[in-house]
DNA sequence: CCTGAAGTTCAAAGCTATCGAATAAGTTTG
DNA sequence: CAAACTTATTCGATAGCTTTGAACTTCAGG
């Protein structure tokens, strides 16, 4: 079926007279007559009582009016969400690794109900979302770089954070060495961060629960080495923080695929995770 | 914009190849693909992200199919309106005179509920909504049968409604000659009847509103003549209902035009207000 | 690096919509 | 009631699209 038609005959409705319609859609009366004879064919109604010189609606015909005018608002809408905008728009699918799902997904979610744009989200390790961005099952990643960008994925910066340890105050007086280290997994993006700067430290528990090890060192049980954002999301008066080793930090980015429809908006999408961070390419991290 | 690339387009949403969708819908590859770039290059948007080999949605694609599928329901919508019914559908203007609205229009609007077809209603003077139908601004009239059917128009029985004097019990027992006689307007249908079957009597108050007559009757002011279901729609204790002149009363009748789109179906329309009455042509009635 | 499946492109064939002119049908007027 | 007028339909020609089949290109997987 041709929405034009449907146009049509919601402008013959509106006017009242072929002759009239015709004029103001700049056709001849002759389509438009076809026109409207086609679509009653089409349709197997009469949509017009042809018994009196301006052709009336039958009522059927005024029914299909009202609903063609549901189906052209319809198209209407289509149209309009691919005009062009600066903004984004479409139907995003978006992957967060866990612990920055904690922090980021509420004023993501938050600054995104103003766009066009919708988005669906699901989280995972920084490993398999890259994976998914790269194989097009998500548009874009939010990830914590460790082990630098496999090509075709291009990163933005969204936070940097350095690393501190986090110990309860006595045990940070009494000094750390020697003290159980509380290790986020060691498999992850974050844990490989720590994995790295740690070593191989003595008594290590290895837990997958940033809220988890935080209890345990706040009850005086030993320390860990976090992100700061993390460790002060669950800080405790008795727990404090001490500088973590000399330019470790935690590198938030946005991943999308190179060359995908999404590469030309990256800027926009990041715009939604509030303060902008320098725009990495996969050459620039990778070993 | 044609609703079958629209209808593809969800095809290929749903199935993820176009060589499956086009297999499904019938059409080749080629074919497909073609009405596939044309839909693109009419919305002017990328829909498919064709660097991988099954080309994938872009999420602005997704949007898309989102809407395109609002678009084909409303046509669904629209078909199924279309679709050969039993019953009648459309959205039909009918005109009801006065005072048949207020008893017939309730239970004819609750019997209506039920079907496809949609009503709007006004009222009027039975001369000035026949003539309404006769123009095709109405598709169908309830009137009181006076002066006969123009031609043009066929008619079908609702109601016949035999005509009772009403008084109040002590008049009625006096004996009603000599008093004032409360006249329904004599230029509606009811009243033209009532004209015909009282001649010229002597003390005559004339008023447009049937509650008001009764009122007066009820009061002992006098006594009027009126069809049974009026009379007893304001009938009170004090007032007694006394047999009308021989033959006399009124037909409620419902007229479409002849060669009207609803003049075959109507039958159904009549069957929405209840009990069947025989049908009636303009010849039979005319003078 | 090959092979095969999946899409795209291209020219030709087949439709379909539109146009202008002629005709027919309803309305209005004298 | 007929002429004049307006309005819609029909018709043949034409232009523009869509579909098709075949050749060609590109991507995914061994």
């Amino acid at each position: 079926m041709q929405t034009r038609a449907l146009r049509t005959l919601a402008k013959v409705a509106q006017v009242g007279s072929f002759a009239r319609a015709a004029d103001q859609l700049g056709m001849t009366l002759s389509a438009l007559s076809m026109q409207m004879k086609a679509l009653e064919a089409e349709l197997g109604v009469a949509l017009f009582d042809r018994s009196v010189r301006p052709p009336r609606l039958t009522p059927l015909g005024r029914s299909v009016v009202a609903e063609a005018e549901g189906v052209l608002a319809g198209e209407e809408r289509l149209l309009e969400i691919c005009r062009p905008t600066e903004g984004l728009s479409g139907r995003f699918k978006l992957g967060f690794v866990t612990s920055a799902a904690v922090r980021l997904l509420p004023e993501f979610l938050k600054a995104a109900r103003g766009g066009q744009a919708r988005f669906s989200v699901e989280t995972g390790l920084s490993a398999v979302i890259q994976d998914r961005v790269l194989t097009g099952q998500l548009d874009a990643g939010v990830v914590t770089n460790a082990d630098g960008l496999p090509e075709g994925l291009s990163a933005r910066l969204l936070r940097r954070e350095p690393f501190v340890f986090a110990a309860h105050a006595r045990l940070a007086a009494e000094g750390l060495d020697g003290q159980t280290f509380f290790h986020f997994m060691p498999g992850t993006g974050i844990g490989k961060l720590i994995a790295g700067a740690m070593g191989a430290p003595r008594d290590v528990v290895v837990l997958d629960n940033l809220e988890a090890i935080m209890e345990c060192v706040a009850a005086g049980l030993g320390f860990t080495l976090l992100p700061v954002p993390d460790v002060e999301r669950y800080l405790t008066s008795e727990v404090v923080a001490l500088p973590g080793p000399e330019g470790l930090d935690r590198r938030l980015e946005l991943v999308v695929a190179k060359g995908s429809a999404l590469a030309r908006r990256e800027e926009a999408l990041a715009a939604l995770f509030g303060e902008p961070g320098g725009r990495l390419a996969a050459e620039d991290s990778a070993p």
